[in-house]
DNA sequence: TCTGGGGTCCTAGGACCC
DNA sequence: TCTGGGGTCCTAGGACCC
């Protein structure tokens, strides 16, 4: 048996933990620029306030104080996950971290056990040292403990559901729409429902030729997983990522080519950064560059471009390839709504190629990006960053006194039309 | 009129997830 | 006025190989 164990309305439960008198209120948690809404406490819901309904158009709500919103805080969110999902390890050394909010935990090994009380001892835990409250619903496949945890959350209010024998089995496909089945979106959920299947159940009535034919061999897994045969195993080992994207809708646009050229290089130097903490090199970078595409007004541009370069998890050299990309997409005179770095082709740093022309920097570039890291790690904040991504004030006043007082380290690294510099902390 | 057979690799697009 | 960010997998079709 596995269990799905999910945070309920994860990130606004987070925001709870720190303001108990939080407790009972509508609250919303805000996208990067406040754009729009990404989780809702259940009295949020409970207003009718959808997934992703754009800020302003409960801005009202919001100024009434019938809702309470906060920006969104990722780094917060990303440490309460980690001590939940440590939480769950008590309870199971075989667990799949799916989700910042979701873990699948593998009772396989354990043939004696009340899983119920084990669910029920698991919420209570969670809720006690960490504050969040946690649904736990309990199945012979992954995609069962999904549908069980759904009626955990929805029907029970111990928070804990089981699915354990045929007869619960079918009970609980036919109590679930099918557009709340793991793995079947919207566009499948219009193609079944035009097809006459509403509930899960149906959807297992249906001929394997038929799913096959129109779903590919993943309706087929999630046909037989909701009839309990285990297609989908656990990843107790995550694997490194093979893609890699920064990417950020601006407040503001950008019509400038050196605006968008710091964002860019903000971007690729993210990349690099999240590139080395999994100790993988890009071999392709991607640039892409949109106007913003509700804007009925003016014409919609998008465009992307990538390049090929040797492996390498460099920032200077991903900073310099990403704006070489611009280079080539962007058109004056547009007002650009958002933008993005994507690096792919990943390899383990260690396979990587020497080539002739940059080896000699290899060395280099590793040790100083490992200073940097290194620096930005212990100050918990990016201390340092290159002059490429602009947005420092202080790089002026830096030019101009290499050895100011809050400068100890000033680097001029013409060759790469990049700088770098620490400040003191 | 009629034009082999078998394979690999890459990419774009479309589906899905949170 | 104002509309997120970050991933994965599968398939079809084209290029190319012998």
């Amino acid at each position: 048996m596995y269990a799905l164990v999910d945070g309920n309305n994860f990130y606004a439960s987070c925001e709870r933990v720190f303001n108990p008198a939080l407790r009972h209120k509508a609250i919303v948690v805000l996208s990067n620029n406040d754009g729009i809404i990404i989780a809702r406490s259940n009295e949020a819901k409970a207003l009718g306030i959808k997934m992703g309904t754009p800020t302003f158009e409960i801005k009202d709500l919001i100024a009434r104080q019938e809702v309470i919103a906060f920006s969104s805080n990722f780094a917060l969110y990303g440490d309460m996950s980690r001590r939940m999902m440590h939480i769950f390890e008590d309870f199971t050394p075989d667990i799949e971290v799916y989700s910042i909010d979701e873990a699948f935990l593998d009772f396989s090994g354990f043939k004696q056990i009340d899983l119920k009380q084990t669910g029920i001892d698991l919420r209570r835990k969670v809720l006690k040292y960490i504050g969040i409250p946690v649904s736990v619903g309990f199945g012979p496949t992954k995609t069962l403990a999904k549908i069980a945890n759904r009626i955990a959350k929805k029907y029970m209010k111990n928070g804990v559901a089981l699915i354990d024998t045929p007869e619960k089995i079918e009970k609980a496909l036919k109590m679930t729409p099918i557009d709340d089945v793991w793995g079947i979106g919207r566009r499948y959920t219009r193609f079944l429902q035009h097809h006459q299947v509403q509930t899960a159940w149906d959807f297992t009535r249906l001929p394997d030729a038929f799913i096959r034919k129109n779903m590919s061999v993943n309706g087929l897994r999630t046909k037989q997983e909701l009839l309990g045969t285990v297609c989908i195993p656990m990843a107790y080992h995550p694997e490194p990522r093979k893609a890699i994207r920064t990417a950020r809708t601006f407040a503001q646009t950008k019509s400038s080519y050196d605006e968008l050229a710091e964002a860019i290089s903000t971007f690729a130097a993210t990349c690099a950064r999240k590139l080395r903490e999994q100790g993988s090199a890009a071999n392709l970078v991607t640039v892409f560059i949109r106007t913003n595409k509700f804007d009925k007004k003016n014409p919609y541009y998008a465009n992307n471009f990538t390049l090929q370069v040797n492996a390498t998890s460099s920032s200077i050299n991903l900073i310099k390839a990403a704006k070489t990309a611009l280079q080539i997409i962007f058109k004056k005179g547009l007002n650009y709504k958002k933008a993005g770095v994507l690096v792919s082709g990943l390899i383990p740093e260690t396979h990587r190629q020497l080539s002739l022309f940059d080896d000699q920097n290899i060395v280099k570039h590793k040790r100083l990006m490992q200073t940097i890291d290194q620096l930005n790690n212990s100050a918990g904040v990016s201390v340092v960053k290159f002059a490429a991504e602009g947005n420092f004030p202080l790089l002026q006043a830096a030019k101009k006194h290499p050895a100011s007082s809050n400068t100890i380290c000033w680097y001029n690294a013409k060759q790469y039309q990049s700088y770098v510099y620490v400040i003191k902390k």
